[in-house]
DNA sequence: GATATGAGATTTTTT
DNA sequence: ATCTCATATC
């Protein structure tokens, strides 16, 4: 391949970025800018122009998709083998290092990882067992804050010394023992997985050398979303060459809550000195329209890279708004326009994408895609990996690949019912942690009556279901196998089989797609291990399992959305508080701009049309219904805006009789009608309250009439009579 | 030891 | 509204 090649295949400044020299190289690239071209061309180039070995190239993404993605597009332009290169995502890479180096942080090398739930599991038990449940002290709080000091490098010591609060210093007794007990359950965290590997290439110079002479091409894809530790990973890895590119887009900064930081994307120049830094503007995916109009959005932040992007595309369709009374009508009117559009423009279903804020938001736009038949995935959510029978499974595999696992012992322990019961375990467990041993030891000295109070019958059965499956593992009888016979020798199957219900079937369901994964996963890795594809399953992410080519309409969170395209995209819920999200009735500058960033990222997926939607009334188990639609709307230019479709056609007819007394309709709205409540007018007779608007000497009631219709009435000059509801 | 019942939290985004 | 967890009861 000569360079004449790569010239025709890149515009000019994606050209100048594939084509620097090995060295520093920060490619701005905005969204839709052929990011994955760049860097793919990229590593093409380095091999081909410079005479790099595949196997000293490492590049690293955030999901498993992505970096999938990137080894497709390389099969596809490499003309050399590039098997030997190495595409991995952080965390597992991080995990591989682990496993080559265990013994160096204390750990044996059939290592765990834990999700978050199982992570919460182990805080639990230690808030607990060290009495620190007071008010500010919960297992979720506590990881979090765990979760960010991780991120941050900071080791026990160092969190302790700057614990200024009795909260902090309560958290702090918990990450030690947190820290401590994960050792001895032989497990990390999905923290873990950065942390260790640095402070292995803190401690161990020699270590770090293998690697770096390994690998001395590094590639960093979505560079924006690293946090400190990820940064320090990756500054360990290069060496004197520096031949370090990243690619990130500082608008597109969506995951400073879970440490990601900004100023590692702003700071790239100066911590390495000589950076060539290009900017990729040329958008190949979006309308003009949409464009300008989400380039208005993002510039209210302050402190950005300036870019500006284009596109050759054309100005396009403008966006379109929509304005809903509450959830239902936005789901209908969405369902709607699917309709339509797709008849229209002979779009496919999986040319749509509905995105929220919040994954609660799912619910009613679910339910209005089930009335109206069309077909839809979810992403989130309940993940697959999270559901209690897979867990369950899983928990099986994990026992056996590391019997330390005591998380996963005591949740299998009496699944399915065996009749161990709490009293039971709570004594083999406290008897394990005394002796030193683990839950499944303590379970042997069980059977052999060593434990008092314990009567060894039915643990027995457990052991011995155990060591029939241990056997079976060790005989090295294929994945799938070994899978098949956990389902039959626990009897889980069995019991759901005759449990007969729809919730079952589902579960059996269920059941069967695991062992598919199984099959499917040991074809793709002949011979694969328990262990490799619990690590695999461990690491997944939920877009690793959205299939895009499933003919059905994909709804997910913003955050989900990232690094993904569609021609047709709603921002749902559009309204102030659900998105910007405040939690607290305050939002910092910086939440409120990373707020803006995933409004930005939102608005950059749609190729052709952008829907906006956003409710006047909103249900919630907590209670604020009315929404004031949201900031971001106002920021977008007046004249690539159109008001769809008349909204009155979309909103259902009110049910009667009102649901009065149910739960969370009596709003405190003084001076109000609540909404479903009966009224009687001087002129249009007797109506059904819909909605309210506005607030005090402007508010207005929009009430239905059966003979007049929907009228908008100022509540101050209508003089409405209450027959039946409340005020 | 298993099941039924009620209190209580829950929902921001995720590797 | 729904799910989880603790307590009461069989």
């Amino acid at each position: 391949m000569d360079k004449d090649k790569y010239k025709k295949l890149l515009n000019p400044k994606q050209y100048e970025a594939v084509t620097q020299a090995p060295g520093p190289l920060l490619i701005f690239a905005g969204a839709g800018s052929g990011k994955t071209r760049a860097l793919t061309y990229r590593i093409a180039y380095l091999i081909e122009n410079y005479g790099v070995n595949p196997r000293n190239i490492l590049a690293v993404t955030f999901t498993n998709k992505a970096a999938g993605e990137m080894k497709e597009r390389l099969q596809q332009i490499l003309e050399t083998n590039f098997l030997s290169l190495t595409v991995s995502t952080f965390h597992s890479f991080g995990a591989r290092i682990l496993r080559e180096n265990h013994e160096l942080v204390a750990y044996r090398k059939n290592f765990s990882i834990y999700s978050e739930e199982e992570s919460n599991v182990v805080i639990k038990n230690i808030i607990k067992e060290k009495n620190l449940d007071s008010g500010d002290i919960n297992p979720k709080g506590v990881k979090y804050v765990i979760g960010r000091a991780k991120d941050d490098m900071l080791d026990i010591q160092a969190f302790a010394s700057q614990a200024q609060s009795p909260r902090m210093r309560d958290i702090a007794i918990i990450y030690t023992e947190y820290q401590k007990r994960l050792r001895e359950l032989n497990a990390f965290d999905f923290d873990d997985l950065i942390y260790w590997p640095v402070y292995i290439f803190d401690k161990h110079d020699n270590v770090r050398e293998f690697y770096r002479s390994r690998y001395q091409h590094l590639l960093v894809d979505e560079f924006q979303d690293t946090n400190h530790s990820q940064y320090r990973l990756i500054k360990h890895l290069s060496n004197e060459r520096k031949s370090v590119t990243v690619v990130g887009d500082d608008d597109q900064s969506i995951y400073g809550w879970r440490g990601a930081d900004i100023t590692n994307i702003m700071n790239f120049e100066k911590d390495f000195p000589n950076t060539r830094v290009v900017k990729l503007e040329q958008n190949y995916r979006s309308t003009q329209t949409i464009l300008t109009a989400a380039s208005n959005v993002i510039a209210n932040n302050r402190g950005r890279k300036v870019k500006e992007l284009w596109t050759s595309l054309g100005e396009g369709e403008k966006l379109r708004r929509l304005e809903c009374s509450d959830e239902e009508s936005e789901a209908f009117f969405i369902t709607d326009h699917v309709t339509h559009l797709r008849k229209e423009e002979g779009l496919r279903f999986s040319d749509f994408a509905i995105l929220y804020r919040t994954n609660a938001q799912s619910r009613a736009l679910e339910e209005g895609f089930r009335t109206s038949g069309i077909p839809y995935v979810i992403v989130g959510g309940t993940r697959f990996y999270e559901r209690m029978e897979i867990k369950d499974l899983l928990a099986y595999l994990r026992v056996l690949v590391n019997p330390d696992d005591n998380v996963a012992t005591l949740r299998i322990i009496n699944v399915p019912k065996r009749g161990i019961g709490d009293v039971t375990i709570e004594r083999i467990a406290k008897y394990s942690q005394l002796n030193n041993i683990n839950v499944l030891e303590g379970c042997f000295h069980a059977v052999e009556d060593k434990i008092e109070g314990v009567s060894s019958a039915k643990i027995k059965r457990f052991i011995d279901l155990i060591k029939k499956l241990e056997g079976i593992k060790r005989r090295g009888e294929p994945l799938p196998t070994l899978m098949e016979k956990i389902i039959k020798f626990s009897k889980y199957e069995e019991v759901l089989l005759q449990e007969n219900t729809p919730e079952s079937e589902a579960r059996l369901d269920n059941i069967k797609e695991l062992v598919a994964g199984t099959a499917s996963f040991e074809h793709r890795y002949p011979g694969a291990t328990a262990e490799q594809f619990l690590e695999e399953v461990s690491l997944l992410t939920d877009i690793d399992r959205w299939d895009p080519n499933s003919d059905a309409i994909t709804l997910m969170t913003l955050h989900s959305a990232k690094g993904l395209e569609f021609p047709v995209v709603f921002i749902t819920g559009l309204e102030e508080g659900l998105f910007p999200l405040i939690r607290s009735g305050q939002i910092s500058k910086e939440e409120l701009e990373e707020e803006r960033r995933l409004m930005y990222v939102g608005m950059t997926r749609a190729k052709r049309y952008l829907y906006l939607t956003n409710c006047r009334f909103r249900r919630h188990y907590t209670g604020s219904f009315f929404h004031q639609q949201s900031r971001f709307l106002a920021e977008i230019p007046a004249d690539t805006l159109t008001e769809s479709t008349d909204p009155q056609m979309f909103i259902k007819k009110p049910k009667l009789p009102p649901r009065e007394g149910r739960y969370g309709y009596e709003e405190e709205r003084k001076g109000s009608f609540a909404i479903g409540a009966d009224v009687l007018h001087q002129k249009y007779g007797a109506g059904v309250v819909l909605s309210v608007e506005g607030q005090g000497e402007n508010e207005i009631l929009i009430v239905s009439f059966p003979r007049h219709g929907k009228k908008r009435l100022m509540t101050k000059f209508a003089k409405l009579t209450l027959i039946k509801g409340k005020k």
